[in-house]
DNA sequence: CAACATACGGAGGCTGTCTCCGTTTTTCCA
DNA sequence: TGGAAAAACGGAGACAGCCTCCGTATGTTG
């Protein structure tokens, strides 16, 4: 998995897997220390290596972001099959997989914004693995409609946006340390009362 | 109101507020046409003055957006007053005041990003109009949950920030077009079913 | 170990933000 | 009305970031 688009032909050289990998441990640094907005050339320069070799690997900071998220997909798809084993409350899993891809979302600072970006772009390395994401959603989601426990009227890519929508105003770090929570409850059951309940009703 | 900061002493030159106005004029179109990260030269060019005319009447982005938001402002005000004499059901009242702001919100592309940066910070020309809108929210939530149209547990500053997260989201014209609508009533509903529905219960 | 393929480095083009200062315009008062 | 003083203007240029190009260095293969 180096390299999808190996044609074929001799492996790649050991010195360019060695800087790609190293690339990768220092951006990874780097991005969590600055958030992904942080200048590219710091990283190149900071993993001792010039700008070409950078660009070489990564052509842009999407490039780059895609393959330092696909080392988490991992963790990400583990976590997913561990909830379908493990949890048998359809709402309840859903309700995980939403913490969880919330977790994902805010991996990095300013990471929300590629992602949505990714996500509506048709050809992207990132748009298939947030593609992926949204069918994972969908699938919970489904679940959880059948028994009842979700409106039947929520698609799982407004809920894969919702959830992308929350941890992008989490990011900006509120002074406010409730606001993360009251968002998750948020869109979990909305602001609406439901139906019947009138503390205070009308004279 | 020209400058609020203008000490004393001699008006400002004819000039000066000459360019202010065009400027604005023409900050609004350029924004309207390519959101507001497109570039600033760009927009001094088309008014026709030089990058540092430019800069002295606004010495940023974030200066240009406040001086901008503040003619529609008054707007916002109008129709927050409009919804307190004509509307006498709160939970309805709310819903208005929240689509007002989510339309404000969404008056140029990408306004929402600035927006939530300076909700954070404290001081800001944009932070105090946030602020505002703020306790404007907060007056309809409380009224509302007075009413026992909303949750009580949900505050108001929540719901300002759901309104810019589900903004953002809206911006990425994500070629579907159910979304906007469908992330309103995310918001406003949640996911999960109310208690007590199930249509297709356990056996 | 030679010759070939591959990858590297960093200078430099480009765009965008913002500053500085010599020049021009406006204002004010004699 | 005229001319000095104050205020604003214009745009060159410093600086930072993204990205490309090509001469040079380093692995790889027979």
């Amino acid at each position: 998995m180096t390299g999808s688009t190996e044609a074929s032909g001799r492996r790649p050289r050991t010195d360019k897997q060695r800087n790609r990998m190293h690339l990768l441990q220092v951006a990874e640094q780097h991005f969590s220390e600055h958030g992904v907005a942080s200048s590219l050339e710091a990283i190149a320069k900071r993993a001792g290596v010039g700008a070409g070799t950078f660009y070489r690997h990564f052509p842009n900071r999407e490039a780059l972001l895609a393959a330092l998220l696909q080392a988490r997909a991992d963790e990400l798809v583990a976590r997913r099959d561990a909830i379908r084993q493990q949890e048998r409350d359809t709402t309840v899993a859903l309700t995980l997989w939403l913490d969880a891809l919330s977790e994902w979302a805010t991996a990095f600072d300013g990471l929300p914004e590629p992602l949505r970006a990714a996500a509506t772009k048709d050809t992207s390395p990132l748009a298939l693995t947030c593609q992926g994401y949204i069918t994972t959603t969908d699938e919970f989601l489904h679940a959880a409609q059948r028994d009842g426990g979700a409106r039947p009227e929520v698609r799982g890519r407004d809920l894969f946006l919702g959830v992308l929508a929350m941890s992008w105003v989490r990011g900006a770090a509120m002074a406010d340390e409730a606001s993360p929570q009251a968002l998750s409850a948020l869109m979990r059951t909305g602001w609406a009362a439901p139906a019947g309940t009138a503390p205070n009703p009308r004279p």
